[in-house]
DNA sequence: CTTGACATTCTACACTGCGTCGAATAAGAT
DNA sequence: ATCTTATTCGACGCAGTGTAGAATGTCAAG
């Protein structure tokens, strides 16, 4: 139903903060065990084992985590790279915003990219270009 | 703490269905009242009257609504444009995506905007030379 | 002044996602 | 068997959202 920036309804809203640093810690130490994950984040904040071990299971079935049986003990994967982790998540939101205005989430999306990372700002514009040229040639094939 | 795409700590993870099935009402008949706006509601789906004050009230609060007193009842207005709330919402979620990876946020985006909205791109196209050429120029004033 | 009709506010329940863990259980090592 | 470490279960709390009935306020007709 409705647009979809909206939560509830199916559509899960992005991703928990502390399942982002979860992440985080995945992506620079792919295949970490729950322990050492526990470890790094343990290292910036109080927080309990079994804490970070339901959040790991959590992303695992979300998807995001993959697990796999190492020597002795379990180890986690990301499933996904930060690239296409972004990519994912973004894209439910992002369309939700577009429905709503696409013209409104553009000039957001170009302030806040300028804010964030300007030199990010040409590479927008080839994969604009690249993009319709890839428009235009599919068109013949529809 | 950590980055932004994460609800809880104080982001707000976007916006309800219902809220903005209420908003989208408003922007199509701004000084509405509550009835109108429930009446509007109740032609696709089953809901109360109450239910759709709240909403309103919670609106209210949220700031993305104002109310103001008509000649007999209370009428509701959308505090922000449709781009403005475009732009609000998307604001937060873009940053925190961008902050996980600004590259894999600029493939979904121009890929969700070509599926959306294709005239869009040109348009998007040429905010980013104007962001470009107002950062430049910007520069010498810092 | 009393009664109704309508408008507005209060209060509250349910459900979900996320952060948070302790307790229970399993799997080895000694 | 027992001690240790790894993993799983089950729970709680809290916030945001959808949901709406009950209570209260307001005002005009009788």
């Amino acid at each position: 139903m409705s647009k979809q920036v909206a939560k509830r309804d199916g559509s899960q809203g992005v991703i928990g903060s502390l399942e982002l640093e979860i992440l985080e810690a995945l992506w620079l130490r792919a295949g970490a065990s729950g322990k050492e994950v526990f470890e790094a984040i343990k290292r910036r904040r109080a927080i309990a084992l079994t804490t970070v071990l339901t959040v790991l299971e959590r992303l695992t079935k979300k998807g995001f985590v993959r697990r796999a049986m190492g020597e002795s003990v379990y180890l986690y994967y990301p499933s996904r790279s930060r690239d296409e982790f972004a990519a994912l998540v973004s894209h439910d939101v992002l369309k939700g915003i577009m429905e709503i205005s696409a013209s409104g989430a553009c000039a957001s999306f170009v302030d806040t990219l300028a804010n964030v990372d300007p030199a990010e700002l040409d590479r927008l514009s080839l994969l604009i270009d690249k993009k319709r040229k890839e428009m235009k040639s599919g068109k013949n094939t529809l």
